[in-house]
DNA sequence: TCATTCTATTTGTAGTACATAATTTGGAAA
DNA sequence: TTTCCAAATTATGTACTACAAATAGAATGA
């Protein structure tokens, strides 16, 4: 056993541990704080700092009066405080950038998985109305829209949150080229009509083209490790 | 501004705001807990709760008298603790289970963008030792390595700490089949002959296909809704 | 100069008291 | 009896205090 841990992060093992054995299930109410701080043998204040880290992880939730209970623990909710303090270096965001291009090619299998007429005709209404858009910001709206749906067919509800969160972070940090629209090699007509009479693989190869100015962009947005692009105008 | 907020959750924030706006970089050191106290007008406890909220997110590390200094956030210091928590349902396993497999085929453009000699060197070698084992386990670990050697040369740095959390769950969680390595369909020798000289949809192609008894294998972990696969012999 | 001991400082833990909010209870009015 | 409002209850939230433990850095000695 490591040693070297605060009596806190070893009760909050504690109590997971505590939950694991008694069974408790999403929604069951803890014991409260006092009890808790007699049954691990620790004050209060211990107690109070490793729930406040459990609920930082989305264990638990706790209420005025109501107590302490448990909820599914959200992988997600812990890395959106990290996400949006706006303290992330360069580096952890050329990672991210980078994992998003990764699941949006890798994904084809699972959007091929579960390929439904609702996602298609989404996916559709949102070409239609590119169609006949030429304001800039709306056709960015839209581009997000799409590959949100995508996400969202992927089946995988982690990823679709995952997803969310690097939406709001990159709107922020990683504006656009202005011409990124006219670049693109595939449209998104193009990668609908793959999904509707293609494979899983021709699909990847369409996407990659897809997102060939995403790749670009990525190099001039992480790569100048000497120059200042902290505000590119 | 959102009021339900506690007191120590907002002062989590002011902390993440005080550290941006007076330019804290990754090594320096906070404010002691008194003065941030004193400094947020809140009391030492609340001080306290917060920076633990930090440090759980790996934003901060506290040693005695050494005092709390800034470490750069890693996004998956937090996920950790939910994944070996054991509390992880059956869908968020799955989801986990299928990024992994996306971010597999995914990151092809990236091996090839960092594919310098001595990961290629590393390959040969833990292929050059699969060829000489018959151990079953022996295997295993090897094939572990190799695909956590590819992470390693994605250049991807959150993206390798991540795989290495995979790699500790699916370990005790999904065990393999016994015929994993006879039903491949592509060796591992074959991607790293395309690593050399193919293309990353090339890659992507053939990852698929060595990745197929993992899709396979999927299906039969996660789809038995009504069984209770929870300890399979 | 180097090793050792001491000291001051800072985080870690505990106990207590009170504030705050929400649930529950109890009583009064319809 | 039912309805509604108010007070009591109760669990979490915040604060203050005191002391323990660890350790960086100063002081001391060989």
């Amino acid at each position: 056993m490591q040693k070297d841990l605060t009596l806190a992060e070893q009760t909050e093992r504690k109590i997971l541990k505590y939950i694991a054995e008694k069974g408790f299930q999403t929604g069951d109410a803890l014991p409260k704080e006092n009890e808790l701080s007699e049954i691990l043998g620790v004050s209060r204040v211990v107690v109070r700092e490793a729930l406040s880290r459990l609920r930082i992880l989305g264990f638990v939730e706790t209420r005025r009066k109501r107590g302490t209970v448990l909820t599914s623990p959200n992988i997600f909710y812990g890395i959106k405080t990290i996400l949006t303090s706006g303290t992330l270096d360069k580096d952890a965001l050329k990672d991210l950038y980078e994992v998003r291009l990764m699941l949006e090619i890798g994904m084809a299998d699972f959007l091929f998985m579960h390929r439904e007429e609702r996602y298609l005709a989404e996916l559709q209404k949102i070409i239609s109305e590119e169609n006949v858009t030429t304001d800039s910001e709306m056709l960015t709206r839209l581009d997000i829209r799409f590959h949100s749906t995508l996400y969202k067919m992927s089946g995988n509800k982690s990823l679709f949150a995952f997803q969310n969160l690097l939406n709001t972070l990159f709107a922020t940090f990683a504006p656009r080229r202005k011409d990124w629209k006219v670049k693109q090699i595939i449209s998104h007509e193009s990668l609908l009509e793959i999904l509707r009479s293609g494979t899983p693989d021709s699909f990847r190869v369409a996407m990659r083209l897809h997102l060939n100015t995403r790749f670009e962009n990525m190099h001039t947005l992480f790569l100048d490790k000497e120059a200042t692009p902290a505000n590119p105008s």
